[in-house]
DNA sequence: TGATTACTGACGAACGTTCGTAAGGGAAGG
DNA sequence: CCTTCCCTTACGAACGTTCGTCAGTAATCA
């Protein structure tokens, strides 16, 4: 599908370049366009724009969200740190998550609201399903915390500040560093 | 002084918007000027921009590195506590701290060698001097670590966390609530 | 007077967008 | 099988606007 084509070079743009230096001109160059023609498939540059977001946010949705489902293994310990592995390696597998981190932070000004109410409901999600998690661990006492909120909430700001370590970059060192050092200290504050 | 204002209102241009979605126009304008006007002050586009930049380094650099000196707060506990909530004051005070988290993370892209070097020294300033600090705290054993580099990690971490959760521009409560759980659970993740 | 600052005017380039049009393919009907 | 019709896709040309920048010229102030 040439649409697909189309979304997949506005994606690299969109997350190398943002909204306003993203040009349609040099995406559709990129597949061998010319930038009227990608009017024959989108309506306009927001068109194409909300269709990329809502795939990458679909992406940042289904991956964390069934993560904890399809595995079996009951230990937090193993599970948490695999789910840092796991965004690690698919931020650098997939572009879409990088877009979705610039996008959801730097949002264009006329997109504020719209984009701001998406990221909302997707992180409420996924603080949702966290929550429930820690609170099952709490209560068998494989962690020890007051709230579930209370992890859940440092967990997500862990996975928010190697998410910035990986779009910053670095090193595969640093970054391994910086999981590392982040974790070792999350887990030691919740594993008493 | 002209110069200044002219400054002050790029960097409110450049921190919303971005080097790219920026306009000379607009930012003349806000200071009653037109935009050629603006070339009696400064080079060009990068020119102010850099500028603009090299403040906003300093303004971080200085605040981190100097915080601990100016305190004889000996407890690890109540420095580092404070030192959050003085970035996160910072942050919401000072535009300059949210244009270097965005331009740091996202710079335009013919700058991104330049801004790229000018960040990793001022980064790697900020980690030596939580290192030393975290070193002397381990000795005292104040707290318990392997080496003074994980915490020093673990805590520029959080502190990126914060910044984005206060880019974020979210409620008063939920910025509380990250900064709370991300220092309760470091601390009890170091201290034992 | 000389220097700094702000203006007008204009420049080429790029932007997103619209129009009319032409080529191609599939469906429908003869 | 051929023709007609329609729908999709792509393009050249052009639109109006904005962009950053430069030259020349007033105005301001030491």
């Amino acid at each position: 599908m040439k649409s697909d084509d189309i979304k997949q070079a506005a994606l690299k743009h969109f997350s190398t370049h943002g909204y306003e230096g993203a040009s349609l001109s040099k995406i559709a160059e990129e597949v061998g366009l010319k930038k009227q023609s990608l009017y024959s498939h989108f309506k306009n540059k927001d068109d194409l724009f909300l269709q990329v977001l809502r795939d990458a946010g679909e992406v940042e949705l289904q991956t964390k969200l069934t993560f904890f489902n399809n595995r079996q293994d009951p230990s937090p310990e193993k599970s948490l740190y695999a789910f840092l592995v796991m965004v690690k390696e698919l931020f650098q597998l997939d572009e879409r998550m990088k877009f979705w981190l610039r996008i959801s932070f730097f949002p264009p000004e006329h997109l504020y609201h719209l984009i701001g109410n998406e990221v909302l409901a997707i992180e409420d999600q996924v603080r949702k399903m966290l929550e429930a998690k820690f609170a099952e661990w709490m209560s068998k006492e494989q962690i020890f915390v007051e709230k579930p909120r209370i992890p859940a909430s440092a967990f997500m700001g862990i996975v928010d500040a190697l998410m910035i370590e990986l779009v910053y970059d670095s090193s595969p060192e640093r970054i391994n560093e910086k999981l590392e050092s982040a974790w070792t200290v999350f887990w030691r504050g919740i594993s008493k």
